[in-house]
This record gives structure tokens, C-alpha cells and sequence, in this order.
DNA sequence: GATCCGTGAGAAACCCTTTTCTCATGGCCA
DNA sequence: TGGCCATGAGAAAAGGGTTTCTCACGGATC
């Protein structure tokens, strides 16, 4: 293992002080151009690289976030992790992961390492986003970002617009001439089923479309719920010509089961999933059509978001409800 | 934000110089022991926390480590990322999660982030084991340990141990009474198809089965290919009475498809799948028998092993070979 | 009563970098 | 020729801990 290089290194191979060479390196204070090149030659030769410790003891700013998540098998929770890393990256700061499941104390551990480690602030993210995570970060010495999980009222939290992907997917089957539109969505028991619910039924009025509770089916999060769903649709009559699915394995269970009963798609119906979960939507025959939350980009805008209360910028609290997309494919 | 409190204030407060607070906090030195109590009381009634930083910037050890991937959407690397992190939280550890997906220079620009912030060692964990990250870690000033992901030969590396997991699936069938049993997996392309197929051949040929390469069916990681093989299977005579699937998403679709055929599991027909991947598993009707790599304490000996090079402890080089368990449900 | 030694605690140095303050130098102006 | 000022660079302190070394003190020993 080879000796790190420390600015005294420099310094000594320059002919400098420590404090001539730190200057030079970060373009600060006055010298001659020559004695600036030269330091930042010898630098470059010696491979030196500052140590971000001794330089946080200083600025009080370690350039490190903390993030906590309650999620080890959520497929929501890793793009989102990736776009905070892949967002803060650019300003040097780097993350650290915690992972705290269910568990209070372990949460507490987390957050004290954190804290003690002196991150300049904390993401909270998790699985669900009307569960909050299994510790109170309200009175923190650092500031704290929530994405895709709850926070306190005052706080920063940044979520997909449910309303809004809802009522693109339903604007999109419309345009496509659907005038029979059904929902089958997922348990009554998350709160993004009831808010897709509602954006569906609103945008379905707003276009002059008869509205009927049920329209709405309820279910699991499954393929095999959106299986049975169209068994239950094409078993009375007056069957839909649009389905506005909760997920995309509902959809997929739902494309399969209209296959299945020679109902073509999307020449007969048209069926839009939500999620766009690639592994599914483009396994689907024919490929779905679908909303994509755009989580990535919803974790850099959380690092970033971050970023501007730890540099006191002013920063809207409350709830940021950010864009989907309707990913169009062949269903 | 209160003002975070030091050692300078719990000495001046106890009235003893840093030097002794120190002592007496990390039960070093020597000194009277109402000494040593009153300041540790005086510690705690101020609430002070040690600044790891300038802990660090002594004692060479950051109590920090580095996690490196290339997977923004699997659900392998998550139980992974988890275990570490719980796994090396008792050691007061914390880690620095990157993704870096495929870019060698995104990639670069992360490894010197954390080498800046002195991380005690890296781990490189991915998407699939047959690919390695696309940086070079193998001349770093920490140790590295490899995850689910392939490292130079010297490295320490940890990888689910393919063959026992197969051999585990396969000697269940068989002890179920099973003799005609077929392998349904995914494409030749991936290492671990070979290494499941091997095993299973071995398997059959070790209880004095036949073994038929034909029995071997390689497709796509889907439940559909999972259809499409009973399908294929059901189509000529001989039909198999047990059937090893390459994961879980094709164990379903094959269960879905027997099923559909009246074929009963499992009493016609005995199914184990692969990864127990719960919401897939537990799905299934009847629950899927399956293996479970895992792989959350796959990540947690992963930080360990690193904690032991970095402490220069002895540790095994090579691959780590890690077993899984056979997870019996109704199928 | 002088010497010795164990004990308890503090002074100071160190880790690495940044930043403020000071100072020597030399050119310019009066 | 003396005083001023701009310039370039270094000394020193700070940041929050840990660690080594030193020292004052008091009791035991001879």
C-alpha cells in the first residue's frame, strides 16, 4: 500500500510552505504565476489528492449525505437511491447507505453514525410512500429531504404526481378513442389507489364519460388479480374497450387473459399499465403502454433539493409532486 | 440548528483538560476513577458525540467503506447492499453507496471521491456475476472484497454457491420420488445457467438417473417462457413428474401453465424454482419450493471479510462459494 | 530527613488542510 | 533620500480529537 501523499509532500517538493501550496491548489490567495504553476506541476507529479477529513474539520462541510431507506427488496427504491448518488456525484458529495428496515433502535444507530460522521444533511426514502420510516428526523442538526416516503408537514418531500400519471394514462386511452374505460388497481389500503381512483373517475367526467364505482377493481398488486379481473369483466356483458391498470403486472396479467379469450390488443382494447417496470412492460405481448414515475430523476432532484438547504438557498417546503411519463408502447 | 458540543466543553465543564476528558471517555490513561465517572457523567448530561472526522484524521481509520454497483433496477443487489449495511454497522461502519452503472469514467470519478474520504476499504458488488464493474479496483491503497460480481482472481470474492443450490433443488425432487425431471432455465449466455445445468446433470446421473440433454430447456428469464416450455413439453409423450426451473418467474409460469392443463401440483408434478423471490414465491399457487441464495447474509460476510483485511487480519483469497437453502413451501 | 517511586493529571505535539495575519522586498512618488 | 504601498510568501492558529511525554505530589523506604 502506497504512502499517501499530504500537502507537506508538495510543499516541500515545491520549495513552499504548506499554506502557499494550499493556496495554489485551490486558486486562492496571491502569487506569482510561475510559483502557482509550479506547485500545481509538482502536485500532478506526485499524484497528490487533499484528504476530504482533515478538509471538512475546517469548512464544517464533509460533502457526504446520509441515506436511510426501510426497503431491502422494493424495485422503487433502488433507481431512486441511484439518481441521489448520481445527482450529487457532480458536486463531490458522496452518500452514505443505511438501511433500517422496521427497526427503531437500528435506526437510531444509522442516524447517530451519520451524525457523527457529519453529514451535511439526510434523505429518507422508503418502500411505501404512506408509511414513514421508524425514526423521527425532525430535530436533526441537519436538514433532511423525504423522497417517496412521508415526512412531517414542514418538511421537503418530493413524490411521483399520481394525479397527474393517472390522468395521463386515461387522456392517453381516450385520445385512442376508448369511450369504456375500467380501472383495476391494486389494494384499497395504499394511498396511491385511492389517488390514481380519483384521477381516473375526474378525468373521465372532465371528458364527458359515464363514471361508475364499478369501474374501479380493486385487488392485489398482481398478474394473476388482473387475470381475474377480466375474467369478472368478460363474464357480464357490456365489456370495457380501455383498461387503466395499477401496475404493470396487473397489466400484463390482464393482456395475457384478453389473449387468452382472442380479444385483440390494442385493436379491440386498449390497455395502459403504470410503473413502466421494463422487465415486464417490454416482456409484454404486445409491449405495454404505460406511466413511468421517472424515479431516478426524482432522487437527483432530492440530492439536489438537499443540496440547497445544506448551502441555506431557500428551498419550497411541502410536498413536490413530480412529473410522469407516458411511455407508449404497443398496447 | 444547536450547536454541536466538544471535547473542549465537556473538559472545560468537568473541569480537567482535553487530554484527560479524552482518556476518560475512551477508558484509556490512567486516572482516579471519580475522576474518570464525573467526566463521563458531565459527557453524557452535555450530550456529546465524538467529530469522527478529526477521530479519523488520527487514528487512519474512517470507520467508513466504499459499496460500488452497477445495477440501478435489480432486486439482487438490494438484500446485498442490506446486509452489508447491517452487517458492518456494529463495527460503527458506515458506506458509501455508488452506482455507477456501465460508465468507466463515472466510475473512476466515485473510487477517487471515496479514496479522498478515506474509506477503510471498497466493495464491488453488481448486477450479474459473469460482469465485472468497469473500473479497474486492483492497484487501490484499501482493500477491495467482490460481491456478486467477478474480481481478479487474487481478490477476495463472494458468490452464491450455484452448484449446491441446484444440487439442493434437484436431490429434493428426487427424494419427493420424482425420476423423470426436466430443467427449465435461462439463456446460455449467463454463467449461472451453465453452472445450474451442470449441477443438475451431476445430480440426476449421482441417484442413477437418466440424463438427457434434451431435458434441459434454455429461454428467457420470464414466466412465459415457463409457459411456453410445459408447452413444449406437453406436446410430445413422456411427460416429466418433476421439474427444476432456473428462477421463480419461469417456476410460475410453468405452474400456471400445468395448471392450465389440469396437471396437478404437486401431486402430478412436484416444481422447485429459483432466487425465492417472495412476491413472485409466496404467489404462486401452491407457494413455490425454491431456492434462497441468501443473499442479505451474503452481503453481511462480505463486510465482514473486508473489516478483516482492513484490520489485516488473515482472510481466504478466491471465490467464496456461499450456501444456499432450500426453501419448502407447496409446490 | 533525604531519596525513591507510583499515581494522577496536564502540556504539547500530531493528524492534514485552510485561513488569517504578518512581514520582507522592491518600485514609485514626493 | 525617505516614506508608502503593492506584492508575494510564510508563520501561526484553527478545526476536534488522540497520544506521548513530563511533572507535581505524597507516601513508603532507608
Amino acid at each position: 500500500m502506497p504512502e499517501r501523499v499530504t500537502i507537506y509532500d508538495v510543499a516541500a517538493a515545491a520549495g513552499v510552505s504548506t499554506a502557499t501550496a494550499s493556496k495554489a491548489l485551490n486558486d486562492t490567495g496571491r502569487m506569482a504565476v510561475e510559483t502557482r504553476d509550479r506547485i500545481r506541476r509538482v502536485a500532478r507529479e506526485l499524484g497528490f489528492r487533499p484528504n476530504a477529513l482533515a478538509r471538512s474539520l475546517t469548512s464544517k462541510r464533509s460533502f457526504t449525505v446520509g441515506l436511510l431507506t426501510d426497503d431491502t427488496y422494493g424495485r422503487f427504491t433502488l433507481p431512486v437511491m441511484a439518481g441521489i448518488s448520481e445527482g450529487l456525484i457532480d458536486q463531490g458529495v458522496s452518500v452514505f447507505l443505511c438501511t433500517v428496515e422496521d427497526n427503531p433502535e437500528l435506526a437510531k444507530v444509522h442516524v447517530d453514525a451519520m451524525l457523527d460522521k457529519q453529514v451535511d444533511g439526510i434523505i429518507a426514502t422508503g418502500k411505501r410512500i404512506d408509511k414513514p420510516l421508524p425514526v423521527d428526523l425532525s430535530h436533526l442538526p441537519v436538514p433532511v429531504v423525504y423522497a417517496l416516503t412521508v415526512g412531517p408537514g414542514e418538511a421537503v418531500t418530493l413524490v411521483p404526481d399520481d394525479d397527474q400519471g393517472a390522468r395521463a394514462a386515461v387522456e392517453h386511452l381516450i385520445a385512442q378513442g376508448r369511450r369504456r374505460i375500467v380501472h383495476v388497481t391494486g389494494p384499497g389500503s395504499f394511498r396511491v389507489v385511492h389517488e390514481r381512483a380519483h384521477a381516473y373517475a375526474e378525468t373521465l367526467q372532465a371528458a364527458g364519460l359515464a363514471v361508475d364505482d364499478a369501474a374501479i377493481l380493486r385487488g392485489s398488486w398482481s398478474e394473476r388479480w388482473g387475470h381475474d379481473a377480466v375474467a369478472t369483466l368478460w363474464s357480464g356483458k357490456d365489456q370495457p374497450d380501455g383498461i387503466f391498470c395499477g401496475n404493470d403486472q396487473i397489466a400484463r396479467g390482464v393482456i395475457d387473459a384478453l389473449r387468452e379469450r382472442n380479444v385483440d390488443v390494442p385493436r379491440d382494447v386498449s390497455v395502459v399499465g403504470y410503473d413502466n417496470w421494463e422487465i415486464v412492460a417490454e416482456q409484454t405481448r404486445p409491449p405495454l403502454t404505460t406511466i413511468d414515475m421517472n424515479l431516478k430523476e426524482l432522487g437527483r432532484q432530492a440530492g439536489l433539493a438537499l443540496m440547497r438547504l445544506v448551502n441555506g438557498e431557500a428551498v419550497e417546503k411541502g410536498l413536490w409532486k413530480l412529473p410522469c411519463t407516458l411511455v407508449v408502447r404497443g398496447s
